[in-house]
DNA sequence: AAGATAAACAACAAAATGTTGGATATTTAT
DNA sequence: ATAAATATCCAACATTTTGTTGTTTATCTT
């Protein structure tokens, strides 16, 4: 039994909307209200569909992780360099093919739940595939250090318009990683 | 002129309550109320001090970005890896000292407004002190890496109850610099 | 085309936020 | 030690935002 369109519909406008006001405010100065009416969707629906405005939110910021643990999935290598290089590209092109969510949630947000996200599911990716690393140093201080490193890069680039191409930032990645 | 005891008084109690009531739900789920209940203090005291619950917990942030600040200042080194190693330590130290406030931030909420204010503290300290890298890479892009692995590792091994002692952790993190 | 159901609508209750004026208590400064 | 200053308390109120519910209307499914 497939959803009905206009369940699919109304979900679809609430995301639009939120993400637009994410982009003139804060999540927390944006109302329950506010992302009704601009998607034209009556209030008690709104209910219908989720308690909260962060339900709505954390379920926006789950079909972003969604599609980001299936483009992890393409990564085969379990050497632990060759993970991370192959990382580096997916996640790279995750957050450009999704540009303008994480565009508006960067705005005015801190980098927060989206960092955290994205963290969380690409150590989840890590943990199933890699097993040891090289240096003399604990599996989880290894992951925090390097995914760290280039979430963080991946998110300030971003944040920064872009100033440098994503192939120019796969290649300053590769290089610092040696 | 001095600032009124009263007045210091009242804001250290909604701190304290903040920081409490912090470890009990997320900050989201934290009403004016709930604090001034906590604090002892009249609602419409609070709002003589704070126009909301955010300003309250940004000057609470802000503080701590002051430590930090103030405990920055002791690095004297400007050559980079120099500046990284001691950087280390201080930061360290930093969130070892304000433990119980860092705790409770750090329970139910995500790392968020705290990873990025440790950022952007640490990035503006660099920036003064440290003009250039030795390696092929931008400066932003390269300071961007080091503090994400760093501030990432630190936050991870203070989330995870400080598993191993802090001068493991310095060692750990110098050799994962290298 | 008929039955099922989602969305709109309107009305309401409850919770939380802000604001205000006057009484009370504490602090500061003399 | 006392007077002046002012922060806090208190109680009452207005407003906003959140949630809920029952009915009608529109849309989708089969």
């Amino acid at each position: 039994m497939k959803t009905d369109l206009r369940i699919i519909k109304t979900n679809n406008t609430l995301y639009d909307a939120l993400i637009n006001l994410l982009k003139e405010k804060t999540f927390e100065e944006i109302k329950v209200s506010d992302i009704c009416q601009k998607a034209l969707v009556n209030r008690s629906t709104f209910y219908a569909h989720f308690n909260d405005k962060y339900e709505l939110f954390m379920s926006l910021i789950n079909s972003l992780k969604e599609s980001l643990q299936t483009e992890l999935k393409s990564i085969e290598e379990t050497n632990l360099k060759d993970y991370y290089l192959k990382m580096i590209e997916v996640f790279l092109n995750h957050i450009e093919g999704k540009e303008q969510i994480y565009k508006s949630i960067l705005i005015n947000n801190r980098s927060s739940i989206i960092m955290d996200m994205i963290y969380d599911t690409i150590t989840e990716d890590i943990n199933q595939k890699v097993t040891k690393n090289d240096k003399d140093v604990p599996n989880e201080i290894f992951t925090a250090y390097y995914l760290g490193a280039i979430v963080n890069t991946g998110i300030e680039w971003f944040k920064n318009d872009k100033k440098y191409s994503k192939d120019q930032m796969i290649e300053y990645l590769d290089r610092l990683m040696v």
